[in-house]
DNA sequence: GTCTATAAAAAGATAGAC
DNA sequence: GTCTATCTTTTTATAGAC
């Protein structure tokens, strides 16, 4: 076991349970180490596990929903591609954000600043890809800040009414919702 | 000191950190009550400090944004009487909602099926009005989840991006969103 | 109704053998 | 790299005095 293999584990645990959430005895039980292997691939402990998680979750963000968006194909096609991806990390609805879990509980302040930095690049790219469809930018800033709305309210609500269907029409709206003429 | 006293300091704290994130300690220390007061008032402990909690929440929620929502009132009128109550409830923006914070960590299971009545109540209670002013049925439930989405969303995305506009924007632009015609 | 003191359990963390 | 065992700290909870 590496710690490359721990850090999906790590994932799942953390966003549904959030930091406080998730004892290491929970993990040692989910991953099947004992303690104090789970000391030997992150000396920081909890801590370390969480930023590890972080980084994970990041670079996966950054290679599925960030390059479509930052790709070179029509931009219809990159907005219904960034569903799809978003469809993935998601679940279907099944599975909370990472994000939106940090924003609570103690790691709160300790995290934050990535969980910021994370929603600024998204709105960002995101607004690009708007304008470049033919958007005037401050219009293209806030659609993207709509999305993201729209992306956590429904995980949130599907979640709570224990129900993926607010989810899936959610996301399954978005991609002309984003991209409509009308305001 | 008594029972009632309390109850914000709770609504406030778990709201905030989480169940898992608000420790007896915390609580003791932000009452100005020692841990063993605290067991006077909650024999039950913690579990039974955060049920009074979301009772607590239910009856401002019920006697505030449900009733001006049930009252006899013009539809648009109540639609932004609703609005002005839930811009209070989270604070323009800048305190989180206590049912989204339940969709994650330990309380999830035990808390479940109060967050999700509470959101069915809010959900049907909308429907209701957005009929009264003249919509079918079927968009009506649509447009009241879909408020609830966009509440949840924003209130998420203003917590993480550390700035309250996104919110208050949300807010402002609830009542026309919800009665305009065209989808 | 609140306190001090204390107990019991869980969580976080480390030492050292294999 | 994983384990058993142990330790420390924190959390939850209770007893009993005032």
């Amino acid at each position: 076991m590496n710690r490359e293999a721990l850090l999906p584990i790590l994932f799942h645990l953390f966003r549904q349970y959030g930091y406080d959430g998730v004892s290491l005895s929970k993990i040692a039980e989910e991953t099947k180490l004992g303690k104090a292997s789970l000391y030997h691939h992150f000396p920081g402990g909890k801590a370390e596990m969480m930023e590890a998680t972080l980084t994970y979750s990041q670079h996966w963000f950054e290679e599925n929903v960030l390059q479509v968006l930052r790709s070179e194909e029509e931009t219809t096609y990159r907005l219904r591609q960034m569903c799809d991806r978003l469809n993935d990390l998601y679940d279907e609805g099944n599975q909370p954000c990472l994000m939106a879990t940090l924003t609570t509980g103690i790691g709160q302040g300790v995290f934050h600043h990535s969980v910021k930095a994370r929603l600024q690049t998204f709105i960002s790219v995101l607004a690009a890809v708007l304008e470049e469809h033919g958007l005037p930018p401050q219009i293209a800033q806030r659609r993207a800040e709509e999305a993201l709305i729209t992306l956590q309210g429904a995980l949130i609500l599907s979640r709570g009414l224990d129900d993926s269907l607010p989810f899936q029409r959610a996301i399954a709206q978005l991609p002309q919702k984003l991209t409509q003429k009308t305001l």
